[in-house]
DNA sequence: GTGAAAGCGCTAACAT
DNA sequence: ATGTTAGCGCTTTCAC
């Protein structure tokens, strides 16, 4: 009942009436050992309930932790979930746990966590980088040897290995597909902060697509949200103007709800929509929701995998690497320009 | 560029010309130390770029380390990501760190994770169990004074608190919706396996809400699937089977999925549908999904406030935390049992 | 096959 | 205001 200390190798030791060292010898399958020895000490270590320190020992061995730092801006987001548990099934072969935490795409919160995660001694640290946050101060860390891999987006001031989806190109596409229903005026939803990656590189293919079939850009077409809620203000905002698009392309997953969502709300079944990052559901939405998809297991296995070769001794260049991503066509970016006049 | 090793507290201590306590004192704002000296440990701790190492802090100070431990089953499901991103938004405040991992609803990785996080002596336990997964090897660690909460369901032969959701209540509430609208064959898709805590008590649930209308429980209605796939398959030979129901109950999220991606595939728009637990774009669904709503920010911060208070010293008998669900009425609950047959 | 001593990086408990 | 000693729980090193 009462707070009683937990047992240590000593109290092992004690126990079977040898040393520690020899306790640590048993558990470790280090040096020889009697098969008696090994009994008993297996007996007492059940009997005690004993668990081995595991900071102590790291402390002694001297090494990186056997952990792996892992920040992303939203645990409940499905596709930094789908990420995570991605990275998660890569390492634990190895014997890694995750050390997670939320960002909030916050730069002093992921300054904060990393700051912990690195206290910690973790063996990698994987991140989603925030807008705004710099990394020159991990240069020193990836010097010593740490694996350090962007995820979703690259670092500032660190040249390491980075994994993201082909966005320009994803998005490129997604808008072509649109255009070749006959869509002329395409409404970009994007999240926020507008300098983000991602986002960026979304409206870079947005707009080249645009500029392939001649079509003017018209900055008034692309409006901004931080969630959901304020997607589906925009987009209704959009669509009761005074030139509004026949189409819409959604940047990312919670703006493509809150365009569904939107659309659904106002009846407005006719307009034309395609998706940056699948959703699930997409299939049984009336149309089913086209989709540029991201491939967010490949992505975080890519992550885990190249941080692993680096951890295993790999010095070669810093790479960024390309996840494609697939378009899924289901319906929803092939209403007809007439019909969402309507 | 070489594995140069990290700075100690003694490299600092020698960088500035005092002793290693000093530059304890000045991290840790323990006792007193001089403007001058301050300064100087602080120019040479970003000189060296030392980071303190909060494992041989925390083995010396002796009490459990500053982490949580959290086994979800699935880091990418919606619904326990959203729990583990509230757990993380309520300890937080505390300093605490987030170890995490994933159960898969396996035993032996859950038991693999606890170890795991128990010999990294995390200041909280926090665990969703798996079905077959004891937990009588916990009872010396909460005798400790080791907070251990149980989320989503209770576990097997260990007193602890828990924090689940009103699953039999919720899901009687559901059913009744159903049958409030003339539905008397409803089927009930439930996920695997079937001793599953939530299952169990959503089917009594079901099995309640059929009684008080004088329906009588035909075995023959219940369907289990262990995925999305797996639901959309078994609903779909519930429908064509003999004698149809005209209703369906998905016992979970993902149930709720497969069953909606099934009707939309087959085009049965008319048979009505309960979920329990909310999914996204359940409003923008023709019609427009009727659920169970849980409450997973509730869930994750109740079982955060529970442990956190248990850390500072609440003694009080383990408890039970019920919380609530709501129905929330959007439209497929009341498809007519009419239309269903047709 | 086993043990004793030293030390990992840090801080508690005493000094001064 | 600062330093010294000891020791957290474990493993390394070297001895037997």
């Amino acid at each position: 009942m009462a707070a009683n200390r937990r047992p240590t190798l000593a109290d092992v030791a004690r126990e079977v009436g040898v040393s520690a060292k020899t306790v640590s010898r048993v558990l470790n399958a280090d040096g020889p050992a009697s098969a008696q020895t090994r009994e008993q000490v297996l007996a007492a270590v059940t009997k005690l309930g004993f668990q081995p320190n595991l900071m102590a020992r790291n402390i002694r061995v001297g090494g990186p932790d056997t952990t792996v730092g892992l920040v992303i801006p939203d645990l409940a987001n499905p596709f930094f979930g789908a990420v995570a548990r991605s990275i998660e099934d890569t390492v634990r072969d190895r014997g890694l746990t995750l050390l997670m935490g939320s960002s909030a795409d916050d730069p002093d919160r992921e300054r904060a966590l990393t700051d912990k995660f690195l206290a910690r001694r973790v063996s990698v640290l994987m991140v989603v980088p925030s807008v705004g946050a710099g990394h020159a101060h991990l240069k020193t860390h990836r010097a010593t040897g740490l694996p350090i891999v962007f995820i979703d987006r690259p670092g500032a001031g660190l040249a390491t290995d980075s994994v993201v989806s082909s966005n320009r190109t994803g998005a490129h596409d997604g808008v072509a597909h649109l255009i070749a229903h006959g869509h002329r005026r395409i409404g970009f939803v994007g999240d926020l902060p507008a300098k983000l990656y991602t986002r960026r590189e979304r409206l870079a293919g947005y707009r080249s697509a645009l500029q392939e079939a001649d079509i003017p850009y018209d900055r008034s077409l692309v409006v901004n949200a931080h969630d959901q809620q304020g997607a589906e203000a925009v987009a209704g905002q959009l669509l009761d103007g005074a030139e509004p698009p026949t189409a819409l392309f959604a940047g990312n997953n919670i703006m493509a709800l809150g365009i569904v969502a939107e659309l659904a709300r106002s009846g407005r079944k006719h307009v034309a929509v395609v998706a940056f990052d699948d959703v699930s559901l997409a299939d049984a939405l009336e149309p089913a929701l086209t989709v540029v998809a991201q491939d967010p297991e490949e992505i975080g296995r890519t992550a885990a995998v190249t941080a692993l070769a680096r951890l295993d001794g790999d010095r070669s260049r810093a790479r960024t690497v390309t996840v494609p991503t697939r378009l899924i066509v289901r319906g929803s970016g092939e209403q007809s320009v007439a019909a969402a006049r309507t």
